[in-house]
DNA sequence: ACCCGCATGTAAGTCGTTACATGATTCT
DNA sequence: AGAATCATGTAACGACTTACATGCGGGT
């Protein structure tokens, strides 16, 4: 079991869905801390299929072509429950931009500081969304954000994370921007 | 070339040292935003070596065994240098955490608590072992770490961006630990 | 005697990205 | 007519992790 898989049954605990359903989510929804494609995920819902974690039925559709819905197991559901509660270790990170951020000494500052300006509008562009996403949830979801066995609890609190993390980045970015032309 | 190299260019930039410091350099200077292992180090250095953009000698050493201390060579300092300035798209972040919060309301909120207090000790303690370094670079290094082309101006950015992040994610962790044990 | 640090390598296996491949329907 | 969306797959390649492999010197 690696981590993609738990990706695929925390998506599935909330909606029984296809492969292609996941691969969107994966990009529109939770991009923000997973990412991958379909390449991958079409192999590894077989896999968990094998495993008795998840099952499928063909789903057929006028007018799109017919799909495969996937839905937890009662094993997968305990399976993704376990894993939540155990140790999760710090990770080993690998950000390209700290690497630059590291060599950026030899670099032009003028054009050093551009690179960072551009990364930082990016970062402000994600927090833009964050916030406007947010406002909605709290604007909708009311009380139902606080409940800890809510579905919508936990999409708030990596939410919350998200901003927090693109927030920093920027900042951190503005002021090397900043530094370097400066300097 | 991939990123790996532009880890081992930037290290070697600041001083030729052997594989095997280098590692060390990964384990202990920059893991927080980079880390390999030397059976991946050792080849990758002989294709550098292999497109010109470090060199190497064998020192010899009494009581340790020998060692090949690689320096970069003018094209390599050149295509570090050109990397720097480059566009550095938005990554996709992959955080075994933040899937453990999206699939959180499936859990026991104690035992879920828990885990989460977990790491937050782990990024205290990195916390304390950065703000600790910070202190002790900005009482030696004085006017040298606003010098932008200087290393140590560098490695003070990072370690800017380090503290921050830790920061932040110790925060959240909190966060999500209280909000679980109300719950 | 055994383990740790220094020092360098190879090999097997896993994981992820990019590209190849197909085919229907809807929108411009 | 052509591009975009829905939908599912395979294949090639590259990157990373873990384990295997060797050997010396110093400390317990």
């Amino acid at each position: 079991m690696n981590t993609l898989d738990y990706a695929i049954l925390g998506l599935l605990a909330r909606n029984p869905q296809s492969g292609y359903d996941l691969t969107q989510a994966m990009k529109h929804t939770i991009a923000f801390f997973w990412l991958a494609h379909h390449s991958t995920i079409y192999p590894e819902l077989r896999r968990l299929e094998h495993a008795d974690l998840v099952t499928h039925e063909v789903v057929k559709q006028q007018e799109r072509p017919d799909k495969k819905v996937y839905t937890l197991t009662a094993a997968g559901r305990e399976a993704l429950r376990r894993w939540v509660a155990e140790p999760t270790p710090l990770p080993s990170e690998r950000d390209e931009l700290m690497l630059k951020a590291f060599s950026a000494w030899l670099a032009d500052p003028a054009e050093a500081a551009e690179m960072f300006r551009a990364r930082e509008r990016g970062h402000r562009q994600r927090l833009a969304r964050y916030e406007q996403i947010r406002a909605e949830m709290e604007a909708e979801g009311g009380e139902e954000l606080s409940r800890v066995d809510s579905p919508r609890f936990a999409s708030y609190a990596t939410l919350r994370r998200g901003i927090e993390y693109e927030r920093g980045y920027a900042e951190w970015c503005a002021w090397m921007a900043a530094t370097l032309e400066r300097g």
